[in-house]
DNA sequence: CTAGTTACATACACGAGTGTTTGTAAATAG
DNA sequence: CTATTTACAAACACTCGTGTATGTAACTAG
């Protein structure tokens, strides 16, 4: 009973919603291509014709949002750097909001972050998701070094751990709330806890009333 | 050709060890006891004699060791509060450098953070780690609540918040040189790095001069 | 209209992993 | 010195998962 094609895209798509759902409840090693292909009502031979193995479904899977780390590395790279220590603030807020917000990128973060283990199969994955992260420590190293901002930083602190900090902070809250979304609301509280970061970082950083009007 | 107890002793040690190897280097699900039991020189005969299954093993291995979350819950616990900041600055600052220190607490850590799925035969393990986590920020955000530091925090924290960014940006640390321990060096960082967290948080932080002389 | 292709379902072959059972030699208790 | 237990090794039975090969009905191009 062979689809059209609009009908093939729909069985492609439930089979990555699929894999999404059951990667996040199993854990990535423990969800088999069958169980997925179940799970989207399909047989296994829908799966291994979209994809090759699992390997290509979990990339494929990752593919359809751009994660946080992608995302800051790619706005903060085109982004003028006429206040670098605002803009890097910003992204940082946004970055936090975004990921509660888009519920999928949530899902997939999660999967990431909490429920997949990187064995050689997936180091591609591993890989690039690495990459972009050292990037945007690299970027954000760049902004804390800029002449406008690097004698601002407190005495003992360098522009390279203070990039490092920002992204361990980031990294952290990332983390935790996605174990226990109940830890703290992301809308509200992302920007005292940056503030509180960058006023740990730069001697002259204004006041939070500044920052958040209203 | 039955063993002495401290040649079973050995054994038993050995296959700890070989575990810990191995769920290391592939992740705990992609790992077999027959590869574990290779590795260690037995068969699985005695992985089987000395543990239940692949879960009972990996929680005999996490106790082995005692982790950062249980032993700032502890440590946080047993305190008197005379000065609660300072302690609580201590004790971050400790759990860094200690975990570089200890090459075995380090791996087990990297392979809760990085090389395992909680699925359901590990979540008493699971619970058990979020546990301390939570009681380690339950304390922290009491530290917080003192009389003697409330109103020092910085206008738009609250108590909840300033414990909640305080382990974020431990785990993020963790996280980040777990993944890539030349992103910073715990020993020297460590200290910089939190007192720029406190200083975001409490108002009248003393310098880091103070802090770390000499 | 039909030839080829698409989008799967079905079936098969195979290995890997688990848990259990059985065998056994040496240590140990009495 | 004998009986029993210990600390495994070896073998077995079973399930699960993968990858591939084959079948097939419907779509589609010419």
């Amino acid at each position: 009973m062979r689809r059209t094609k609009e009908e093939a895209e729909k069985t492609r798509c439930a089979i990555l919603e699929a894999a999404e759902t059951l990667f996040l409840e199993k854990g990535v090693a423990h969800t088999s291509l069958e169980h997925i292909a179940r799970h989207a009502g399909v047989t296994r031979g829908a799966v291994y014709w979209h994809f090759a193995n699992k390997a290509d479904l979990f990339n494929a899977m990752l593919g359809q949002v751009r994660l946080p780390p992608e995302q800051l590395a790619e706005r903060l790279r085109g982004c003028p750097a006429h206040d670098p220590l605002m803009t890097l603030r910003e992204l940082c807020i946004e970055a936090i909001e975004n990921l509660a917000r888009d519920q999928q990128k949530r899902r997939i973060f999660t999967i990431l972050l909490r429920r997949c283990e990187f064995t050689e199969e997936l180091r591609e994955a591993e890989e690039r998701h690495e990459a972009f992260i050292n990037l945007f420590i690299a970027l954000c190293e760049q902004q804390f070094s800029a002449p406008s901002v690097a004698p601002r930083l407190h005495p003992g602190l360098s522009p390279r751990l203070a990039a490092r900090a920002v992204h361990a902070l980031i990294v952290g809250l990332f983390h935790d709330w996605l174990r226990d979304p109940n830890l703290f609301d992301p809308l509200s509280d992302a920007a005292p806890m940056i503030d509180a970061c960058f006023r740990g970082l730069i001697r002259d950083w204004p006041d939070a009333t500044v920052l958040t009007p209203g």
